[in-house]
DNA sequence: AATGAATGAGGGTTCATTCAT
DNA sequence: CATGAATGAACCCTCATTCAT
């Protein structure tokens, strides 16, 4: 990959969460760059394609992670690291929780690829979540119940930030512990005594609270 | 208000939903009511006027339910109705949900609204909670985990429909009670033997799984 | 003339004055005095109709004013008094100066209207001149700087407040005061021992002079 | 600067002066061009910026006229060179002055960019002024009729055309002489002897009656 | 007399995209 | 590779005017 690529993307996926993905046009991008709007169309087809790539490049960067768990192993999960690496990609490609919907409406393959990142991500969830109750670190639950903790996992993990912007919150890094702390909470009820003791939960809970105070 | 007043809200908030708030320009509502656009300028200010005018109404609608709790009244809190009418008012007002973060970046007066009914909101479900902990129907948390419980019911219920676009699940009803029961889901483990007992909270998680299952 | 005409043509004119005629729209007029703008066409045919309403109203309340000299009586002209006057229709119709040229490219009748009495008035100050010369109170010019000074008076006494808008000078009495000094100022050099002896220029240049000391 | 920036220019200098700077949509002068509105806004951020950009190269290719005088040399005022450069200005930008007012309201940055040209001018004009007295060309006025005739010259100069409109004399040369004659006359009576032996002012007069006559 | 409602035409501006060079 | 130039379609909004009631 040349290195215009690359600035065009690093310049897109800034500008995409300072101004939105909407109201930055191509010629904005290219004015950052110093450089012509013409020439943003030689490396990429449309506006589609820069959204889709910066999504693929950093859905690749935080792949694997939840892979890593190895189902004949008894251990219990490192979900600070989880969490906060999954938050780490929520800050880069924020644009595309928030704006979601309206890029769904314009781009219609960005919901293609979207579609096919979640569905995958759900299931490795699902399957983490199995071996934390197989192994005895979270409680049994019915499959309603199971279904409902992955996705609202999910659900806080990405759509978290937008509270903050309602309640004016600012500060990335405490915007960062925030969420992570909120995942933490949510899924306390459903750890065992084992599960409590074991995994690094109420660690991390303690952890980042003392974070937060520190900053406010 | 006139009839046609009421029919471009109508019109508006169903366009709003099926196409996208930042993608139904004011001649768009006018063509589907067959009017001229000047017309709609007549009964309203601007775009942002409608907007805000749909959000006004609907929130008019689902105000006064939590502040019906009387602080000297040891009652269980009727979950269901409360989450249902709330489901309520996602449905009509799901594009205020999904473009949020454009729609603050282009109308400043959307912002103020919203973020003062978002205030009040949270507020009141904080002295629910304060409420039915007072009565032993939740389990007493510290400050933090009570400010998460209640941000975090904020989050569910309002991005809850986020994820049924991504995991492609169609179907209003659907949507509405896997929405409640996720909210319901979510509540359970932070409340007492008693107040499991005397809230609606099992009954409804009952009832919700069965009419899911009947519909699907 | 019934009262809601009269209250129309007032309220145009004075938010033609402070917003300009070509910004306010008949909707504002009508806002303005709480009633429809339909009815607004009930009494006038068009815009056109009120600004000229509003023209024809002022000349005639000024008009009169140079046709008391009597060609066969020596007598000094009384500046003061013609200029402070044109002075007080100019600030009530400000923005027909202001805005001739949009209104003549706009409204076809306001050019014929106007045009009449200009030329009207040119002829009398013509005569007030030649009368002037007549009696050794100003000093015998020949056509061509007779008809400068007619029209140089005009230029002037019209658009003079034009250069306040540009040198940033506010304060209406001031303006009033600085056209009136400048239109005596204009005329003095042209003026006869006898003239400026026995008519009211300088006594009322000095008269200015103090005035605009005490304001500033 | 590219072709077409300077057609656009061109184009539309030559619209607003026709039609009137207000009545002259992009749109109209995209049309007139055989091109796209879009176009317009490759070339110049907005309507603003086109007009601004015009009344600056004008205002820069009559510059330096009046700072050629240097204080510690005795010599007259070439008057014709000046009004004669003046005038042709006025003739370009002829729209500025007839709907300056409706400009300021609507272009702030307009009111900005004239202000300060005009402060300049008037600044030049003075100390032009001192000069010719200083040097015994003028007569020694006290400050509050050198601000006059300052400022005066400014209104003559710049509004004369104004008048030509309402007393319908068409021919640009015509209106061009007339507005020079109306300076040089408005100025001699502030000359001395020596001013009017020394200076172009009274061989200018007589030249542009002769000129007058001729077309007329 | 007065109103509410409606229209048509036009205003300034933006933007993704294309294409010859 | 990169640029400058251009397009077409759209967007939000305003306004003088009309007309049935």
């Amino acid at each position: 990959m040349s290195n215009r690529k690359e600035d065009i993307l690093e310049t897109a996926t800034r500008l995409f969460n300072e101004k939105g993905c909407m109201k930055t046009s191509t010629r904005h991008i290219a004015d950052e760059l110093g450089i012509n709007v013409g020439n943003i169309y030689y490396y990429f087809k449309n506006k589609e394609e820069i959204i889709i790539h910066i999504y693929e490049t950093y859905m690749e960067s935080i792949s694997g992670f939840l892979k890593s768990i190895k189902d004949e192993v008894d251990a219990p999960f490192d979900y600070y690291a989880l969490f906060s690496n999954q938050m780490e990609y929520e800050k880069k490609c924020a644009f595309l929780r928030l704006e979601i919907s309206n890029l769904y409406k314009t781009y219609p393959k960005i919901k293609e690829a979207i579609e096919k990142r979640v569905m995958e991500k759900a299931k490795e969830l699902k399957s983490l979540f199995l071996h934390q109750m197989k192994y005895g670190y979270m409680t049994p639950l019915d499959e309603y119940e199971l279904n409902y903790i992955c996705s609202n996992t999910w659900v806080i993990g990405s759509q978290w930030e937008l509270y903050w912007i309602f309640i004016k919150v600012d500060g990335q890094k405490l915007r960062k512990l925030q969420g992570i702390l909120n995942l933490l909470y949510f899924l306390k009820p459903y750890h065992t005594q084992k599960g409590l003791e074991k995994s690094d939960l109420l660690d991390s809970i303690k952890y980042i609270q003392k974070e937060i105070d520190n900053i406010s």
